[in-house]
RNA sequence: GGAGGCGUCGCCUAGUCCGGUCUAUGGCGCCGCACUGCUAAUGCGGUUUGGGUUUAACGCCCAUCGCGAGUUCAAAUCUCGCCGCCUCCGCCA
């Protein structure tokens, strides 16, 4: 959720924001209207409280006396005094429990207007829908296959021809949009596993590995529950969710926690699975392994003071390209629109690699500044002397398996079906240069 | 899965049996001040979090003792449900 207090001093600022991601924009007047009853709510139910407060203190006393009291007029007078107290505090017990109901309801109806809200967008995101990205830069250049002298095969042609990957066999066990990695497909897997977090190490990010179940708050409080909630599985029998990203657990990891400030920031490399539904995408990408129910990835995540978010969300996107440089694969780099950055998202920058059997680029990673978003709605903050506030969450995928797989097997593929390995990738794969057809 | 124990404002801890004097005790840590060649030690004061109100500041009010519900004029304290942790047993990669 945003700042309660932007919406107080200056709706302006989410109506604008509203507007370029395409949402609702009257969503902000009620919720002014929702705020300040909640407030007057709360006001009225603290008032009787007090005041209840106030009488019960005097019956304790007042029974002491009642017990000590010598003579029958003594003890008739005391009598008295309390029975008329108890009877107003009874009445006022009545009341303030009504008006506790009533404010307790009134904060649910305006937190739940809250986080249907987005995040405000940075007003340097390219305005508009999916195709009203900017694309900021082209690295490296599409191969010329013609000039090479042959027509390249896909990823899943050469995938099989090198006994990589299995697709058929992966439908018969799991259904559609599952596949087995084998042979050389697994070993290239760990080989780039291993690369990345050598690189994520190197950068000062601490190597996690995640749960790939969680709870509905850790799944709500990243705000995948929102309108991703069609793409996420749900396992009913015990009420907990598959993760799509380890972003889930890694900004789970620090909720309701406060964190020094000289302790940012804090990057942590994730490994996991993930898990997407693929709603509403029937008939898209179904060769292949582009867009699967399952795979594993490794996610840089970062907590840092929201002063220094937008610095290190450019240094995220230079960690992605430093990865994908070093497997000498050409690729763009997209400042994504506001119709298309997903509810946490105040800006996000995807790079898309060449693919040559599609003629285009395709997403292979995706890194995201969630400004204090996140924070506030995980209850995550940072103090700083004698401040306490929210602090910033960003993330970035460093490796996303199939995908990159993909882009390695197309990119780097010879007329005989054999697939070159990038030099920065031979030392994991104990130093094979080459993956080669067999028969 | 079974039995038992436990959960208090950063950490440890008192309080829970028997409801009001809890505005939650003490220690450690941390912050400020004083004293002191420096450090240490000592003394004094402060130190949960969230919301509201005021905002020039001080302050005042409400909630918060794992979470939720209930009983009551009144709940850290009584009742019920849930969650988590620990010990033992069973099962298990």
């Amino acid at each position: 959720m945003i700042d309660p207090q932007i919406l107080r001093t200056d709706p302006d600022r989410i109506r604008e924001s509203q507007r370029r991601r395409g949402e609702d924009v009257t969503v902000v007047d009620r919720l002014i209207e929702a705020d300040s009853a909640k407030r007057a709510a709360q006001a009225h139910f603290d008032e009787l409280r007090n005041q209840q407060k106030l009488i019960g203190k005097e019956i304790g006393p007042l029974q002491g006396a009642l017990k000590k009291a010598s003579d029958d007029t003594a003890k008739a007078a005391a009598q008295a005094e309390l029975d008329a107290l108890m009877a107003k505090a009874t009445d006022l017990a009545d009341r303030t429990k009504a008006a506790e109901a009533a404010a307790n309801e009134q904060a649910e109806v305006t937190d739940a207007l809250w986080l249907q809200l987005a995040n405000l967008v940075n007003l340097d995101s390219p305005v508009g829908g999916e195709e009203d990205f900017v694309t900021l830069e082209h690295v490296g250049t599409p191969r010329d296959f013609a000039a090479d002298g042959f027509e390249p095969r896909d990823h899943l042609e050469i995938g099989e021809m090198l006994g990589a990957i299995d697709t058929v066999r992966g439908a018969k066990v799991s259904g559609s949009r599952f596949f087995y990695l084998r042979g050389v497909g697994a070993q290239l897997e760990f080989a780039l596993l291993n690369m990345a977090m050598a690189q994520a190490t190197a950068n000062g990010f601490i190597p996690m590995i995640t749960p790939s179940l969680v709870l509905p708050s850790a799944m709500d409080g990243t705000g995948f529950l929102g309108q991703a909630a069609e793409n996420v599985y749900r396992v009913e029998a015990d009420d907990l969710y598959l993760v799509g990203t380890s972003e889930v657990p890694l900004a789970a990891y620090h909720a309701d926690e406060i964190i020094d400030a000289k302790e940012l920031p804090i990057r942590y490399a994730g490994w996991s699975s993930c898990f997407r539904r693929e709603a509403g995408t029937y008939g898209k990408d179904t060769r292949g392994i582009i867009r699967v129910h399952q795979f594993d990835k490794v996610e840089m995540f970062v907590y840092c003071d929201p002063a220094d978010a937008e610095n290190e969300h450019q240094r995220l996107l230079q960690w992605e390209k430093d990865f994908i440089d070093a497997l000498e694969i050409p690729y763009r780099v997209i400042d994504v629109a506001t119709g298309d950055l997903g509810s946490s998202a105040a800006r996000k920058f995807d790079i898309e690699a060449w693919i040559p059997t599609q003629d285009t680029y395709r997403e292979v990673t995706s890194t995201s500044n969630t400004t204090e978003f996140q924070a506030r709605r995980l209850k995550i903050r940072m103090r700083d002397g004698d401040k306490t506030q929210p602090l910033a969450t960003l993330n970035g995928t460093l490796v996303a398996m199939p995908r990159i797989i993909v882009a390695i097997l197309e990119n780097h593929q010879q007329a005989d079906g054999s697939v070159v390995i990038p030099q920065a990738l031979r030392p994991f794969l104990g130093g094979v240069s080459a993956f080669t057809p067999k028969g």
